[in-house]
DNA sequence: CGCGCAGTACTTGTATACAAGCATCGGTCG
DNA sequence: CGACCGATGCTTGTATACAAGTACTGCGCG
């Protein structure tokens, strides 16, 4: 028996880390990253970084000069409309797959996560994870789950995007919007659930513009946006 | 004026040579990789060649085994319906954007390319870089052009089961089919372009399931693939 | 005071060295 | 003759050293 899973390398380790940072903002668009930095903070070598940072920017969440640094990208507009058609293209198809009788176990989920998603005093990471779940759980109940991951390693930009619009707009009205879809869904109704989802999905978009207007200073400028290079201070 | 297009690293060569041998089929499914005798036989250290790996294992062509060995996946047949999956939704739902003037450089460009496609004596390969840009076209003109990477980083195991299967079947009936696409588009029918591309894409899904009965050796079991080690050849 | 230019410290890209682990081969023992 | 068991070669993962290049800093000069 060969382990296929998990072999808790450094790499997945720090990966995740970075990954996980950039998403939630911790590490803001625009942040200067060095890999000797970096290699130090957490504790490893530069190699696992590195190798982290190459998966990153193959997500569009970081960019690389070579011989100038390494950056936490800006918000794209044109790669979070690209990851809001495509998002919206999975779903939407994933629900003409839907079978007549939809797997018990994954309703039942789902209805618990939309509980969840109404309970007071809710974060906004809670929120985002349990909106993730709902989302792939849909998938799930049409048959083609797997299919999240690609548009997961898409949506960073949208997903960034959304967690700015968050910080300010509470999440009230996007549970409502799931609960209609779930129940679209179960009804059997694809018409229904097709607007349904599409009503969602566009409100995540509209918000997005919206943020943009408030924050312009996250998002990429049309012309090329120039890395600033950081002060190099010596201490001594 | 910084660079931010191609400076030109050894990694990007190493990388996309890997991928083409890959997608080609010259590295077949299941064939063992040595970052060692990639190094050597690519004239570079093992540091580009295993970063290029990891990109190539993020898209899933490639399996990496800690202290065991890389190798070329095989053709996961779930995989394959994945990325059939998600093709199909973003370039139905593209359809759904197409302008109503389009553009006529484009349309233009896709002329061309079907009457391309109907050269006799074509190649395989010649025949898979037309059907690209034709694909690829039909999404810029709905203004989804950048899109479609994100389909060709998921589809890396459809392009590889349908390049064995154009192995043996002429590729006239889809030239064919992106004639009558084509022209659905361009009538402004909607639901007949639709109706149009569906056929193609799941004729296309249907010569790989055909190909698979024919090499299943091809093609990931259901067990766990488990990867067999190199004899270890000493030469003295 | 302003401009130019060299020095310097930092960046990423590449090469190499070391560490840990698995699988096979070959010898040894029952 | 068969089974166990260690040596050995390979594998990938990580750490480190070197190379090439960029941009800032600060001094010198006009």
């Amino acid at each position: 028996m060969t382990r296929t899973t998990s072999p808790r390398t450094s790499r997945r380790a720090v990966y995740e880390t970075l990954r996980r940072k950039v998403l939630t903002l911790e590490l803001p668009p625009g942040a200067a990253l060095s890999e000797n930095e970096l290699a130090a903070s957490l504790g490893v070598s530069r190699t696992p970084v590195r190798e982290s940072l190459i998966l990153l920017v193959e997500e569009g969440l970081v960019q690389v000069f070579p011989q100038v640094g390494s950056f936490v990208s800006r918000v794209d507009p044109d790669k979070v409309a690209d990851a809001q058609f495509l998002r919206e293209a999975v779903e939407l198809a994933s629900l003409e797959d839907l079978p007549a009788e939809p797997d018990p176990e994954i309703v039942a989920e789902l209805r618990r996560n939309l509980e969840e998603q109404r309970r007071p005093g809710l974060t906004v990471e809670d929120f985002f994870a349990l909106d993730e779940a709902f989302h792939h759980g849909l998938l799930r109940l049409a048959g083609h789950g797997s299919a999240w991951a690609t548009v997961v390693s898409a949506k960073g930009h949208l997903d960034r995007a959304r967690r700015l619009g968050l910080q300010e707009t509470p999440p009230s009205g996007f549970a409502e919007q799931h609960v209609d879809i779930l129940e679209a869904v179960l009804s059997g109704d694809v018409g229904r659930a097709r607007a349904a989802m599409r009503t969602h999905l566009r409100a995540v978009f509209d918000d997005v513009e919206a943020i943009r207007e408030r924050s312009p200073e996250l998002f990429a400028s049309a012309s090329g946006s120039v890395p600033v290079r950081r002060n190099v201070v010596v201490w001594e």
